[in-house]
DNA sequence: AAGGAAAATGCAATCGATTACATGCAGCCA
DNA sequence: TGGCTGCATGTAATCGATTGCATTTTCCTT
């Protein structure tokens, strides 16, 4: 009315409810505080002045801001932002704001990590991001700062954090069992970027699936890559020089085996008539691909989901300094078009099928 | 030293520095307002003491967040999370942190918008999703709260906003006439989401160059479907029911037109030999697809970086009251090979090639 | 009707930084 | 030496909500 030209205040909704901001304050954060009737005119007031929040004053105040960091390596990637979403979801139900921070690990994440986004801007951090600087992390979670974190998906060797994550030797081990399950006995595995631990885990339970079967994991059946497609293609033309070649394979991720089939096409090869490919994660594309990827199905949803409702338990419980938890999830085999039995001598494959 | 388990604050560095707090904040902000002793001391003090600056008590003071609010229809989909990716890489640059509302138009896009997400909180609103709600969003940009504001990729119709996007008509346009000098004639549309900006701007592309080549756009070769590959999918079966089939046909986006493939395939056709398919976007998967999918790039990381450029651009410029600004920036054909001359009877083809 | 417990409300301090304004001080010129 | 300019610094108000404590009101019991 007096003065429009600013965003009302908490005051302005006292004056005209005719009560003191105390009561307002009251009203609108624990209704049943405050009488009937004082609730009521508090209520009218916000209506007629358009009153909001601000978001910055009650920050201060409560030392808190009721908003995460997700901090991932790479947001365009499908697997990364299927699992935002979750955490957005779940986030917004719970009332938090989600913040953002990309290429985490790109940027030196020692100082400007609790420089830039820790100063009250957030009230913990979801890590989906192994490859960063133990030291800093430790920094932040211990005593004198003590920021809430958890890591989701990828996770540091022996960190004291909590974590949310899926079995993924365990996984790898499944999926290699089902290609030896096939009859194949010659196979080979696409590795991820090294140094990072999935793809240390999945390595390992390929591996270990051999092994428990007799089989021999060679070593220049096992490509070096990545987890992205071009790293893929690439790992196709590496294939291609082998002299024998295996007639299996069991790949880091879905991106990595989409980049390799799509690399042994550009030669001639055929999936599944001349080799099965396994992946792992069962993105959206994977469905849709031709052939139809085998792959494992990580819970995407639910380990977003989880991971952000245990960070936000963490945020509000009261013992701080509970013994880290891990939270794993199961992955679970998908089998499609890319896998099929082995036949020794591919000619006859139709013939047989 | 005294008091080592609340973290410190401004005071703390002015005792410690032996200055006021007011030459600790000019010291960290402009650097050049104060004496080099007095700088020297604090940044000691500082880098002693630990200190980080509450932002929380930084916004109250200045009313600015720096933090830009991005609202997306789906983040899961790798068409916004690419473009989320330069969103932030631009906006970390310009010293902004980004909040993200997923599923923006689901939610009440109304009372909740600027209740949950602009009291302060954030600076600015960089909508990626033209399906909201039109009145909300004058109610927030108008005067009386004036939130700067920006629409991306898609937008309203008329609506007073600043906005970045693509030519979509014209790259549909230039699509469809990739086909028709294929010597195509009988080409169809697999349409979006009905209500979309974008599906509209598509289809009037498409019948545009059909309409110029004097080609007829009969209606039951249009397609319902969406932006999603399982619509693509269901759009494949409708195909098949058609008694006269195209044999090109213009898909909204790249998802759609692999769903479409992906139907076909189970039905026995193949691309390219018995139809021609382009598609829109070039996901990064469209080249790894087979086969490798012909379609209109649009420049997703400049979408984003040029976005939010203008929205921070936006936010701290004087003149707020600008007109507003369209910048439109160009697709382009990517040919590859889901995409073939037309043959007029199908099993010659091999030959011809 | 008086007394007292419980509920409702108000007052004012507080969160931590920024900044308008006041003050101090050095250097310079006449 | 006196007065002026301009830089460096300090004092204290301010941003807008929350909340500990004090006070008032309500309502119940005897």
């Amino acid at each position: 009315m007096t003065n429009p030209r600013k965003t009302p205040t908490i005051q302005d909704v006292a004056r005209s409810a005719k009560v003191s901001t105390a009561t307002v304050s009251r009203a609108l954060s624990s209704p049943d505080r405050v009488s009937e009737d004082a609730r009521a005119r508090v209520f009218q007031a916000v209506e007629q002045t358009g009153y909001t929040l601000n978001q910055a004053a009650r920050s201060l105040r409560q030392r808190n801001s009721r908003t995460i960091l997700v901090a991932l390596p790479d947001i365009g990637n499908t697997f990364f932002s299927t699992i935002l979403d979750a955490i957005e979801r779940e986030a917004v139900l719970r009332g938090y704001g989600v913040l953002v921070a990309n290429r985490f690990a790109a940027h030196d994440s020692g100082r400007r990590l609790h420089e830039y986004f820790l100063s009250n801007r957030a009230d913990g951090l979801l890590l989906l991001d192994g490859s960063v600087a133990l030291e800093p992390l430790l920094a932040l979670a211990a005593p004198p700062i003590g920021v809430p974190l958890l890591m989701a998906c990828e996770d540091i060797d022996h960190a004291p954090f909590h974590s949310v994550r899926t079995d993924n030797e365990f996984a790898a081990e499944v999926a290699t069992r089902h290609l030896i399950g096939l009859g194949h006995r010659a196979i080979g595995h696409i590795r991820g970027p090294v140094g990072n631990v999935l793809t240390a885990e999945r390595e390992a339970g390929y591996r270990r699936a051999l092994a428990l079967a007799g089989l021999e994991a060679r070593p220049e059946w096992i490509i070096p890559a990545g987890f992205e497609m071009r790293q893929g293609l690439a790992a196709a033309e590496r294939f291609m020089t082998l002299r024998e070649r295996p007639s299996a394979m069991f790949a880091t991720n879905d991106e990595t085996a989409i980049g390799f089939l799509s690399g042994l096409r550009q030669h001639g090869l055929d999936c599944p008539r001349d080799i099965s490919v396994v992946g792992f994660d069962d993105l959206a594309f994977a469905a849709h691909f031709w052939p139809p990827l085998t792959t494992m199905r990580q819970p995407r949803e639910a380990l977003g989901r989880i991971a952000a409702e245990a960070l936000i338990d963490l945020i509000e419980g009261e013992p701080r300094r509970r013994v880290p938890r891990h939270t794993v999830l199961s992955s679970e085999l998908i089998v499609r078009g890319s896998t099929r039995v082995h036949i020794a001598a591919p000619e006859l494959a139709e013939a047989v099928l």
